[in-house]
DNA sequence: GGTAAGTAGCTTACCGCTAAGCTACTTACG
DNA sequence: CGTAAGTAGCTTAGCGGTAAGCTACTTACC
């Protein structure tokens, strides 16, 4: 169970040396929160990059994918779902039509919206990407075994209610 | 042990739906880490907002002063420990030189370097947003017993680890 | 001692995001 | 019916970051 140090462990000890009298637990839980997303960030970004697509391009097709047949939803369900603004949103479904992975069509029931749909090369281009993704968020938990990996999706559940 | 549903619960239901082959374990957690990170950075930004600096600028300020007396680094070890390129470092030390929270001075053995240096306002504000930080983060954890905690950090070290 | 390679920090160009403001349209209500 | 309020999506300005290139300086080697 014991384990090496590593750059947050050295971070919580100077820390301790010039403030003993602080808690630093929460930083050694947040500090490698901040780390492995960051890590992992970078590691897909790079991974969907061979699909020629960004991250936050490949979470707006992926989106759509995973809401099921026909593939559509609004700008607006789009930017709420990705927490994104509807500047942001724009500026990426943009570049994914001009892409060819997906379109934008005027909604008949409302003048004022529009529906986003995915296009067979979007589809067959996501299909191919998600399992791609998968796999390299796989790999990072070699490290643990299935029962630490449910322990910590369990707690990490926990953390998330609470933040 | 059983907790509500949230949102990355809907996301692997949804992918299971129209993907039931595919493992949505990893998903699971790095969801929710990405989740966490997202939602935590943003909590800490506003905390320190009431100093009157941003996140970014409270690690360079914090570096410093974990560093111990005289609290003094070169922009290349800020840059290096903040995983920053030396521009970015350029913009952060600038600001906060204004801001008077900390100064630059030439190197006296390279003179190619230059040590950076808290100011006594750097000091005294650094020492408050600390505990100030740390105590958002721990709020945030007070849905999870002081074993969990301990349990949780073991994990993230692990997969930090592995990352 | 002179030259080549490496290193420190700054500048510039660019990229993606947010915040705020815009137009166009729908909906609710007197 | 006509007006006010709300909503959808786009545009613009600003911010903070990276990548690449620059100068200045040190270090290693012949």
């Amino acid at each position: 169970m014991s384990e090496d140090k590593d750059a947050v462990d050295a971070i919580t000890a100077q820390w301790f040396a010039v403030r003993p009298e602080l808690d630093t637990a929460p930083m050694a839980v947040f500090g490698r929160i901040y780390r492995i997303a960051k890590a992992m960030g970078d590691a897909m970004e790079e991974c969907y990059q061979r699909f020629g697509i960004s991250r936050g391009e490949f979470d707006v097709v992926a989106t759509l994918r995973r809401s099921g047949a026909p593939y559509t939803l609004s700008p607006r369900q789009l930017s709420a779902t990705l927490m994104l603004t509807t500047g942001g949103m724009t500026g990426r479904l943009d570049k994914l039509e001009k892409a060819g992975l997906l379109c934008r069509k005027p909604d008949p029931h409302d003048r004022r919206g529009l529906q986003v749909t995915i296009t067979d090369r979007g589809l067959a281009l996501i299909d191919e990407a998600v399992g791609a993704g998968l796999e390299v968020q796989r790999a990072a938990l070699t490290g643990l075994t299935d029962e630490e990996v449910a322990q910590l999706t369990g707690l990490l559940r926990k953390l998330l209610a609470g933040v």
